[in-house]
Formats: structure tokens, sequence, C-alpha cells
DNA sequence: AATGAATGAGCATTCATTCAT
DNA sequence: AATGAATGAATGCTCATTCAT
């Protein structure tokens, strides 16, 4: 038994501060790939534990529970993520100019952020964390939807585009991403080709800039 | 074998079997509000029993396990939202005309049906299911671009309409149902007020019409 | 493994409100010999199932934590002992005639009853239950020594006893029987001959006699 | 080997030597408390550690275990009282004389002495430590017996005192010991006020000074 | 058919102990 | 020598499932 202990990989000790926020980061990462694919309570700490090639004992040192583990994750994705949306839009001279670069933006965060992951997370385990919702939906989802409102309302009023409501149109720019990550989880789970989000979303703007009367 | 029974027994039985069928309805349904609410793992057996005012004992008389509660639930609820969903956007003349019957049904089916819940369930226990998923999406999903899609086509064919891509612009067209289900889910889980699906969809609906030079 | 568990044998149901009581009752006994040998900390669920020949699943349907059992126990067994001792000393004409009644009984008690074990439990783990401790000293030990007490104060004011102070006097007559607990707690555990309780106690008696001038 | 080292070095081992023993000996002290409060299950070993000011890992270099500890810690307050102990009731020219000596110590040890938190230690995980329960009781208690028994048998023998059995009257002059321990026990553990000891003790001494026929 | 008592595999969490730093 | 990060065996408790009544 002894000789099989001596085989198995210890992990490098994490001393300083900056070694504990990366296993941290690290942990928080190897538990949204869990909690994505199986759910909050699906999910076990052993897996959590396997993917970071740690124990499950090392876990308990950085997160107190699998709950905390679980609002930590969600926090630390999202409010990363909350920063680069936020700064996505200022700066633009014209409705087109910040549609375009949302519409730029936006296939890189389907395709390469955790956030679809993120949201899937949140939907499934929305009715046990109102909180987490909130926040999440207060700090990005509103935000978000809000700065979008903002351009296009001015835009209307500088008679840039023709809308009928800023805040329901923004939605409605924002539905197909909605569209995208949910059609991404469920190809992933039957293993089919996935849908091409870029191609999508060109459609989209295409759509969105001739009902709007925007013109390139 | 049930020639060989006498009348009154065949009737009692048959009586029974319809009860036996509501009776399994009725498990589904609770089943249905429970995994919408829980997750299929963090669902207990005896809260759907309860929600029944059944015994646990007796839902294993119905169903051999909770997975095949699980997959009977939504395969049910399924299965009778694809026939409506089917019949509806047959016999139309025109893409209008097609596209209006749609969009007067669609409101309904978020705010009336179980449709939400099932897809919020799907998406939640979409890697523990992938044939469920699989099904389904083949046979509702799938369906119903595949019926936009013909329509926006022949449309474009006739002229009628102003498109590029038929398949890509039917998801377009449907991705506000995903993202009203979403947003259902959101908001019924931090208890604020739920999004007006009809004026989205009426917004949704100029849009899309516009975009393809729709005119009422 | 089936065939295992046919072998197994299978505790009769416990289904009428008698039948579960003698269950609970059955359990509290076994739950006290595991808390006088091993502590609360150290006694395992699992061994106070074993001792019932039952699971730890079905203790669980009878009491709803470890710390619940605990507690149920100690209540069990002290109410049950603070009766037969509050019965004891009442009708009694004469000091001698109430001492002989408490110094008859005694040995039975701390031979026969599970009062010993139950001491020992509630010194042990005593610091974890301060309310236990409370009720347990106000019900039992309070009531025990004030009703000694009375007895006392009245044969001296009618001149029967040469006391100084009865409430001492009391808790000097009851500490012989806490030491004897105390002796057979480290007898049984080193596995050393028991103490003989009843020569101990006659011992007392004489002692307490000669002092407080009570003849034969 | 020492001998081959330097005066100095010598010297600063010598004092590390002390160190040492004082560091484990305030080890012991601080486990005492948390055996006395927790029980050794318990116990957690950081408490310990924290309690002392030092870390987990260092007190494995005084103690091989937690068990050791446990052992080590009895045993080294056990011992130092029992010299006192000892050497309490020599030197004497009566039993009255020596009965004196006792009484006057024995306060001081239930009050200033961390002799009663050894005992209810000792009661609380007497099970498993059968061994040490043995040596503890054959060093200690059956010593102070004897040599009280002795004092008696032989004040007995020159018509000093008026006993029935000596062993026997040994056992009942200590019984208020054990029993102002437990009480103090239960006093703290439910945090009311404390026994007043000496009083009680005082009373002990009057009658069994009466019922042994001592003048004052 | 219906019930709910009984079961035990399964998992979150704790903590004594080890050992790299 | 001292530290505290890492480990994993141990255990309280849950709940899907079974089956006697």
């Amino acid at each position: 038994m002894s000789s099989l202990n001596n085989l198995a990989i210890k992990m490098k000790r994490a001393i300083s501060e900056i070694e504990k926020e990366q296993r941290k980061e690290q942990i928080v990462f190897a538990a949204l790939d869990e909690f994505y694919l199986k759910g909050l309570k699906a999910t076990k700490m052993e897996d959590i534990a396997i993917r970071c090639g740690i124990s499950k004992g090392t876990l308990y040192l950085y997160f107190s529970s699998k709950k905390a583990l679980f609002e930590s994750a969600v926090e630390h994705i999202a409010m990363h993520k909350a920063q680069q949306i936020q700064s996505l839009m200022t700066n633009h001279n014209s409705v087109k100019e910040a549609l375009d670069q949302l519409f730029e933006f936006i296939p890189n965060v389907i395709i390469d952020s955790p956030l679809p992951k993120l949201i899937k997370v949140l939907i499934s385990d929305a009715f046990d964390f109102p909180d987490v919702i909130k926040t999440y939906k207060q700090n990005i989802i509103d935000q978000v939807l809000s700065t979008i409102t903002i351009v296009l309302q001015a835009g209307k009023e500088r008679g840039e585009v023709n809308i009928d409501d800023a805040a329901l149109t923004a939605k409605l720019i924002v539905a197909p991403v909605i569209f995208a990550v949910v059609w991404k989880v469920l190809s992933e789970a039957e293993n089919s080709p996935p849908l091409a989000v870029d191609v999508l979303l060109k459609q989209h703007q295409l759509i969105i800039y001739k009902a709007l009367g925007i013109t390139e």
C-alpha cells in the first residue's frame, strides 16, 4: 500500500498568496466544468478534486463547502466577464459603430469563454440560488441590456435608427446569444455538430440592421 | 386472453386502464414541477409522491425508477406539445399568414403551457440524457425549424420575402422564444416581475417583418 | 450478492404505535450502552444500529440525528428514574424510617439500573450539553437532595437527629453513591472486580446514623 | 558522543533539553484543558496547538500521536499529584492528626489543582484506556486509600477510633471528594455557582469525627 | 393495489497525520 | 526546529429502492 502511495503524484504546495490564488482559480474552473456537466447536486466534490489533481481534503482548504465553491465559481467567472462586457460598448460615434463592435465580440464569448457554461449552470440551479441569480442578473444582464438600450435610444433621438422601443429591441438583439448558448449545450449533450455561431450572428446582424434601417 | 374474460371484468379493467393513465399523467406533471424546481438529482421521489397525494411506494407501481419517470415525463409532455406545434403552420397561403399564426401561437405556449418548464429541465439535465435530448431535438426543435424553413424558402422563391438563408432565419425567428423561456426561469427564481412576453414578441414580429420586407 | 442479502435477517417491521415506541426504547438503551462505552463523539451511529440489529437508515426513522438520539436517551432514562426516586421518600414517620428506605433502595439503583451509565455519560459530555445537564440536575439531583434535606430538617426540628446543616448533610449522604458509580466505571474499564456496593453503603449508613445520633 | 562536543554546545543542548521539557509541560496542560472540555475524540490537535501558540506540526515533534499525548498528559499530571498525596499522611502521631492534615489538604486539591480535570478526563475516556486507568488507580487511588486505611487500622488497634472496617471507612472518607469533583464539572458545564467545597468538607469532617469518636 | 418501514450505497465534510518548505 | 499545505480514512446523514403488511 505504501508503495502505491509513493507512486502517487503529489501536488506542489501553494505557499505564497499568489500561488494560493492560482490554486483557487484552478479549482474554480474545474468546478465550473463539473457543475456544467452535472449540475450542483450531482457534482461530487471528489470529481472536482480529481479534475484539479488534488485531494478532496485540499478542496476544503480553499472553499468551506460545495455551496461556497459554487457561489465563488459563479461570482469569479461572472465578474470577470462583466468587466469585459462593460468596457465593450463605450467610445463609439454611432449606433452602427457600437453594434459592429458588439457583433464582432459576441461570437468569441460564445465560442471561447466560460460564459456559456456559466449561463447553463445558472439556469440549472437558479431556484437554489436566488441571490446568486439576482446579483448576476443585475450586474451582467441588466447592465448589458441597459448599455445597448442607451445606445439605441440615443441613436433613435439622433435619427440614426428606426425603432419602436429601445429596451425591447435590446433584448431582441441579445436573444440569439441565449439561443446559441442553449443550442451549444444541447449539441454538446447529444454529441451533434455545433451551430455555426458566427454565421448565425452575421445573419442576425443583417436582419437587425435591415430592420433598424442601418446601412453598411 | 382478454376475450376469455366476461364483459363486466373487461369494462372494469378498461376503466382501470384509463384511471391508470390518468394517474400516470398526474404523476408526470407533478414530477415535471419538481424537476423544474430542483433538477433531476435533487428531486426526491417522496416529494413527487406528496405532490400527487400518494405514497412513495405507489410511484413505483407506475414508474420503475426516477430515471424512468424523468424520461417518461419529458417524453409525455414533449410529445404532447410536438403535436400541437406540428399542426400549427400547415394550411397557409403566404409566409405572412404562416408567421402570423406562429406569432399568435407562441405567447400562449410560453405563458400557459408546460413547455418552458420542460425546456429548463432538458437544459439542466441534458448531459445525463443525451438520448432524450436527441429525440426531443429531432422531434420538436428540428421539426419546428424545418417547417419554418420550408415556409420561408417557399416564400423566398415566390418573391414574398427578402432573405438570405432560410434555415438561419428560422432559428433567428425562434431565438426570442428561448430567450423568453430563460428569462422566465430567472425571473421566477429571483422572484422579480416577469417579462411581458407578448409585447416582446410583438416587437420581434415587427422587426422580422420589416427585415423580411413583409408589409401588413 | 443477492444471495448474501437473502441470508440477512430482516428486522420485523414496527407498524403500530406501540411497536414503534418499543423500537424507540430499544434504540435508546442500545445508544446508552454505546455512549457509556465510547462517549458521544466516538460513538458511531452504525454501532448503535448493529447493537439493535437494525440498519443505520432505520435509526434515522426514529431519531433525526445523533445529538437528538443522545438527548432523547438521556431524557428517557433520566425521567424514568426521576419518577422512581421521587416516590421514594414520601410517607415516613421518622428520619430513620425515611433513611432506611433510601439506603435499601440505593444499591439496587447502582447495581441494576441504567442510572450509573447515565451519570457517566452526563459527566463525560457535560460541556457539550449544558441544557441537558441543567434539566437533569434540576429534575433529579436537586430534587433528591431537597427531599432528603427536608426530611433531615424536619427531623432536626423534632429533635430526632443531631445535625448542623441539613442541605450539606444531604449531599454527604449522597456522596458515596457518586463514588460508587465512578468506582464502577473505573472497575469495568480496567476489568477489575467490582466494589461491594451494598457493603459499602451499609457501612456508610452506620457512620451516618452514628453521626446523626440515630439509634437502631 | 556528548563528550566529544565542546562545553558551549553541550550547554546549549542542556538548555534545549530544559526548554523542551517546558514546552512539553505547556502542551500537556493545554491538552488537559481541551480533553477536559471536549473529551479525547472531540479534541482537535489543532485546538491544542492554538492554545499553546504553536502549530499543529510542532505538536508532533513532541508527541507522536493524539493518543500518546493523551497518555502523557494523564501520566504527567497524575504522577505529579501522586507525589504530593503520598507525602501527605506520613509523620503523624494520631489518627486525628493525620485526618486533620488530610482535610486541610483536600480543598486546595479540588479548587486549585488540575486533579479534578484529570479525574473527569479519566472517567470520560476510561474504556479507551484501561491501562492508563489501571496504572492511575493503582498508583493514586489505591495508594491513597491504603494509606488512609493503614492510619485508621492503626488507630483502631490503639483504641483511638471506633470503626468497623478500615478499608471501607477510608473509601467513605474519600467519597465526598469525588462528589465534589463531579459537582464541579456539572456546575461548570451548566454555568451555575460552584459548590462551597471547603464548607462541605468541614461538615464531612465533623460527621466522620463524630462517627469515629474523635473529639477535638 | 397501496403503503411506508427498512435498507445500504453514496456523498459531503472533518481531522489526525505526514512531509515539503 | 517549526510550519501549515496536503492527504484520505472515517463517519454522519440522505434517499432511491425494496418488500412485508
